[in-house]
DNA sequence: TGATACGTGATTTTT
DNA sequence: TCACGTATCA
């Protein structure tokens, strides 16, 4: 098996021994990808029918690259049936084919959170559970617990104590009877169904058990209750389990992942096979080090370290910075040097801990005067976009007629007359009759509602009964394209002729260039299947990291499994990382810093630290105190940044106190900037709130800009500040619009 | 029924 | 600061 030679001895060791429970310990950076695309490819080339293999992926993003990885081991041809995925895009597999047998339609919707939200949302409501005590948000998050851990409503309420447990129970109930009736699942649905299914139906379980004789988990440490029992079931008679993760990169506790699932592996099969790789290929040993100074000081986790054979390589950077622009700045300032030292853009990351954090980033990055190209991972996504839910609720109902929620949300949406009152009458009916809303609408007669309002919802009806009918025979873009024409959607956004409606309209361009792009790559293209991809795809999916030409902006969340050459983390504060909720418990502390060392480790050659001596918190300034984990990293493998030291001596001083107890006297006093004349830093002078006072700017009126849809135009006009910029550009087309600088890239022209 | 104005809560992380 | 929900009025 001659490529088993590039492998070292540990990492063969886990691609080989292919029979009985393997548990392959791997740290950050030490070849586990490889290592697991051989033991794929070994699989199969030992005789494996690769159809026989179930692999499960974190994202869908890695599931691709490690069918291509394997494919490239083996070819293409004896890769191509392999199970593999994220776990909710496998679940759903099996459920498509067997959710009849748990009362679903086999067409039934995917709920994401946002989607579960306003169902819990309405049920309280209806209710009268909503009042301020308890906020939907947590009602949610309880059932997304319960779920987890496959609790029922019964079971729950027995399970949890306090005021609220029975009430919460009650509302996972009618829930739960609530996304039955739409035909629909939630994601942790996705998970709790095929155990349900499993369960209640042995001759299934058996037919999946015999089918998958191997299986292969990554990321062992972030699977939760479901997952676990899920695969504890399909690896009961063989035992061909293969577990693979890092207990100190578990990040998904809030998620209800549970460590012990890896910690325990070796109970739960005792006959496992251990393997550790402990050599990392990644990173300098510098950074390294750092990393594992940073995750010794965790209680509750298996000891390992790891080694490397790299250079030592530079310190890690750290900088205090004055507030959020001030660290973006700095951020800008240092990625421009790192690109002069022949860094490229797709190089470089920017970790935070929450989203929120970008926004200052990204101003920084807009307002340069040679503008920094950069990538948001995350944040709000496309998908969550009010205009794309609006579009995507239509399909869903076309695709599922019993989706009362997705009807609900566009019956009135663009307007057309169909108010409260309809829809007060149509949720009595349903109550009495127990239909779903379109079909309760339809039992609705004229006298009942009067002309005015009668009229609309029987042609509402319809119009959505014969797309109905004919969905089979239309493409998804076919059918999008007839959702926008005939409900008018698009024609009130083009009238609309906001900056708003400018920058929905070309959201909905894209998904409807998405669903083309779906058509095209897929051999049986239909509505259910491009709403199952697009309800399961993540941020996490979409990242270049190679190659790229833009810096990537992300949580530190997000950059999990992903390695690029240069690392900042920025907000190292307390209070903000560790976050705030995390410093009563110990278990949330050791999380956050296992999100320390996720962000640590991703790094190759290069980490900068910031943190900022106080920060906006909505509308106060809050003076803040740098992060607990900095003072983990040994003093040797640090190097503060000079950029800082407005005052001489002063950093000095700074340190010294932040060694010894981690804080740092008043803060707030000593923020006053002093620039030297000549300084390479003075432009900060022009620090001014007020973008458009920033004069080397290339968006000034009266500039020429190239934008990627409408080609050159002029400025003559602009408004708002920073990120929030609209511009009154007349194009060479002839067209004058309204750009909002954040949406658009804009690129300077003559 | 629909448009507008004001008040208020949200920021932890995501499949 | 902002987005969303509710109150109020046309």
């Amino acid at each position: 098996m001659s490529f088993l030679d590039q492998l070292n001895p540990e990492q063969r060791r886990a691609a080989q021994i292919l029979s009985g429970p393997v548990l392959i310990l791997a740290g950050a950076g030490s070849g586990k990808t490889r290592t697991l695309t051989h033991r794929l490819a070994h699989l199969i080339a030992s005789g494996t029918p690769a159809h026989r293999i179930l692999a499960v992926t974190f994202t869908n993003k890695a599931a691709k690259e490690m069918k291509e990885r394997t494919a490239r081991l083996i070819g293409e041809a004896r890769a191509a049936s392999l199970w593999i995925g994220t776990f909710h895009s496998i679940c759903a597999r099996i459920l498509r084919r067997d959710a009849h047998l748990l009362g679903y339609d086999a067409r039934f919707t995917i709920y994401d959170s946002d989607d579960s939200l306003t169902l819990v949302k309405r049920i309280m409501r209806d209710h009268g559970t909503l009042d301020d005590s308890l906020k939907p948000g947590i009602v949610r998050a309880r059932i997304s617990e319960a779920k987890a851990f496959l609790l029922t409503p019964e079971e729950y309420a027995r399970n949890r104590k306090g005021p609220a447990a029975a009430v919460i129970a009650d509302l996972y109930r009618r829930y739960q009877a609530a996304l039955i009736s739409n035909n629909a699942m939630d994601f942790d649905d996705l998970l709790a169904l095929p155990v349900r299914l499993f369960r209640t139906q042995p001759e299934v379980l058996e037919e999946y058990r015999n089918r998958f004789q191997h299986l292969l988990i990554d990321e062992y440490q972030d699977t939760n209750q479901a997952q676990y029992v899920l695969v504890k079931m399909l690896a009961e008679s063989h035992h061909n389990i293969c577990a693979v993760g890092d207990d100190d990169q578990s990040i998904y506790g809030w998620r209800g992942a549970d460590i012990t699932n890896i910690l325990n592996f070796e109970n739960d099969f005792p006959d496992a096979t251990v393997v550790r790789l402990e050599q990392n290929y990644r990173s300098t040993r510098t950074i390294l080090k750092a990393a594992g100074a940073v995750v010794r000081n965790n209680r509750k986790r298996k000891v390992k370290e790891l080694w490397t054979q790299n250079d030592p390589g530079d310190h890690l950077t750290i900088a205090e910075l004055v507030d959020e622009k001030d660290e973006a700045e700095w951020i800008r300032e240092r990625l421009v040097r790192l690109l002069e030292d022949g860094h490229s853009y797709g190089d470089i990351a920017v970790l935070y801990r929450t989203n929120a954090q970008s926004r200052a980033i990204e101003e920084a990055f807009v307002r340069s005067s040679k503008p920094i190209p950069y990538t948001v991972v995350g944040g709000l996504r496309f998908y969550e976009r009010k205009e794309i839910k609006d579009v995507l609720a239509y399909l869903r109902v076309i695709d599922n007629p019993r989706d009362s929620e997705s009807l609900r949300r566009i019956v009135n949406v663009p307007r057309r007359g169909i108010g409260e009152k309809t829809m007060a009458l149509a949720a009595e009916r349903m109550g009495a009759t127990g239909l779903p809303l379109l079909d309760a609408l339809r039992t609705l007669e004229e006298h009942e509602l009067g002309p005015r309002a009668y009229k609309p919802i029987n042609e509402f009806i319809r119009w959505l009964d014969a797309l109905i009918a004919n969905k089979g025979e239309m493409a998804v873009d076919e059918l999008l394209e007839k959702i926008l024409t005939d409900t008018g959607y698009r024609a009130q956004l083009e009238q609309d002729g906001s900056v708003e409606a400018e920058t929905r309209l070309q959201n909905i361009g894209e998904l409807v260039a998405g669903a083309t792009a779906y058509v095209e790559a897929n051999n049986e293209p239909n509505v259910s299947a491009f709403l199952q991809d697009i309800a399961l795809v993540t941020d996490a999916d979409e990242v270049q990291t190679d190659g790229g030409s833009s810096v990537t902006l992300m949580t530190l969340h997000s950059a999990k499994g992903l390695e690029f050459p240069v690392v900042f983390v920025s907000g190292m504060e307390e209070g903000l990382f560790p976050i705030a909720g995390s410093l009563q418990d110990a278990a949330e502390l050791e999380e956050e810093r296992r999100l320390f060392y996720v962000g640590l480790t991703r790094a190759q050659k290069l980490v900068f630290l910031s943190y900022a001596q106080r920060r906006r918190r909505f509308n106060e300034w809050a003076n803040t105190q740098p992060s607990r984990f900095l003072r983990e990293i040994p003093d040797e493998l640090l190097k503060w940044d000079t950029r800082s030291t407005e005052e001489p001596g002063r950093r000095i001083l700074d340190q010294r106190r932040f060694r010894e107890d981690g804080s740092v006297g008043v803060r707030g006093i000593s923020t006053r900037r002093i620039h030297a004349v000549g300084d390479e830093f003075s432009q900060e002078s022009s620090y001014a709130d007020d973008f458009s006072q920033t004069t080397d700017s290339f968006l000034a009126i009266g500039h020429h800009v190239m934008h990627p849809m409408f080609g050159r135009g002029r400025i003559t006009a602009r408004e708002g500040l920073g990120l929030d910029t609209k511009l009154t550009i007349h194009f060479d087309s002839g067209q004058t619009k309204k750009i909002l600088v954040r949406v658009a890239h804009l690129e300077p022209c003559v």
